[in-house]
DNA sequence: CTTTTATGTAGACGTCGTCAATATTTGGGC
DNA sequence: GCCCAAATATTGACGACGTCTACATAAAAG
């Protein structure tokens, strides 16, 4: 060891890059945004050497597929946390938490988000087996969930959840998205509009309908 | 001029560089993707310099920024056709030509459509005035139509027609990016997928309803 | 014809992703 | 404790890129 790195209490094997990597790359697209983030800059933040990430993923986009992966993960918790909190008055409250959840993750987390439904991660050769399986797991969990409440009648029965669920995902997608880009001004008015797309989504659920 | 340019029939002025700067890259875009666009494949493949196009665009961002124009009149061009061809039996089946319509340009121009909605158009510092303005006003012209029809009363009264619009477009939107990003399969399950999106924004005007 | 303006060119710089060759550290089997 | 293999990190190099500056040429205006 260099007496350069001893006294800069840096040893040659840094302990976890890769986590470090993962956690790095979203501080940087979050703070940054996403022309700021190249491998060399995030090897030298990480006081590393500029292949040192290559150990690791094979080529930048196999990293940005992991961070999207973990985007997932943390998508897929927040679901759960609204699935669990089931103290809701009607269905139509509960769609509009839902939505509101959906959007919210979008954009408390656009360094994720960004990642999680870019064609870079979807079309690139280091789309892994690993995210596919993430990714269209939370829309299965959804479709899940559709179908055990349509068991207990709280779902029309004439209802195709799985083109329901698509139509969910496409709708909070596009604002989630509208939102991000800037093409929305992000103001108040974005929660009448998911209070809106809420209401018109339960619509097509509503045994009462 | 020199020897070597007069055989390839090059002039030192390419004579229309602006117009055929977009041209390839969209042809570029389409045919290649987007890893494949640099300024200086660009300027080779159109026989030029590759500090040419700077004459003409400040920044890479601005030629696509100009591309995302195009698109938007494309687009618009589109659009204006479903209004004109007003043979529909009803509300409904005019929603799905609309939805179809949009849809289907997304699907068949996504070298302009990626660039219409993408980040770099909307928060970049080349985004211009005139790309603002045009994008805008196909929205604007779009809820004109809407409010028209409300006074005809082809349209619930009590339809806010912007809030509308917004929820129409996030919706068509999303549908058209999870297309685009390879996160839907292309299969035949969208055609019903854009039926069952037109039937449910429709019941949001529906003065029947 | 001359001058201005529009347009195109060549050279250079710094940054980037990535590969190959090499070095250091760690951990398991003896 | 020692040796070797595997894991991990480093330096050097290459070609591509966006873009800046200085210069060259053509076209248009006077």
């Amino acid at each position: 060891m260099h007496e350069a790195d001893k006294k800069l209490n840096r040893t040659y094997h840094h302990g976890d890059l890769k986590q470090a990597l993962l956690d790095e790359t979203a501080r940087i697209l979050r703070e940054e945004g996403e022309e700021a983030l190249s491998l060399r800059r995030l090897a030298t933040n990480l006081g590393v050497s500029r292949t040192a990430p290559y150990n690791h993923y094979k080529k930048k986009e196999g990293l940005l597929c992991a961070v999207a992966e973990e985007g997932f993960r943390r998508f897929s918790h927040e679901m759960d946390k609204v699935e669990k909190s089931n103290n809701y008055r009607d269905g139509r409250s509960m769609m509009r938490a839902y939505v509101s959840a959906y959007i919210s993750f979008a954009r408390d987390n656009p360094e994720y988000y960004d990642l999680m439904y870019g064609r870079s991660s979807w079309q690139s050769e280091e789309h892994t087996q690993s995210l596919s399986d993430t990714a269209r797991s939370t829309l299965r969990d959804f479709v899940e969930r559709l179908k055990q409440r349509q068991q207990q009648k709280q779902i029309r029965q004439d209802v195709d959840v799985v083109q329901f669920a698509q139509l969910y995902w496409g709708t909070l997608h596009g604002i989630s998205r509208l939102l991000l880009d800037g093409v929305y001004t992000k103001s108040a008015s974005v929660q009448k509009l998911c209070a809106g797309a809420a209401d018109m989504l339960w619509q097509q659920l509503d045994p009462a309908a």
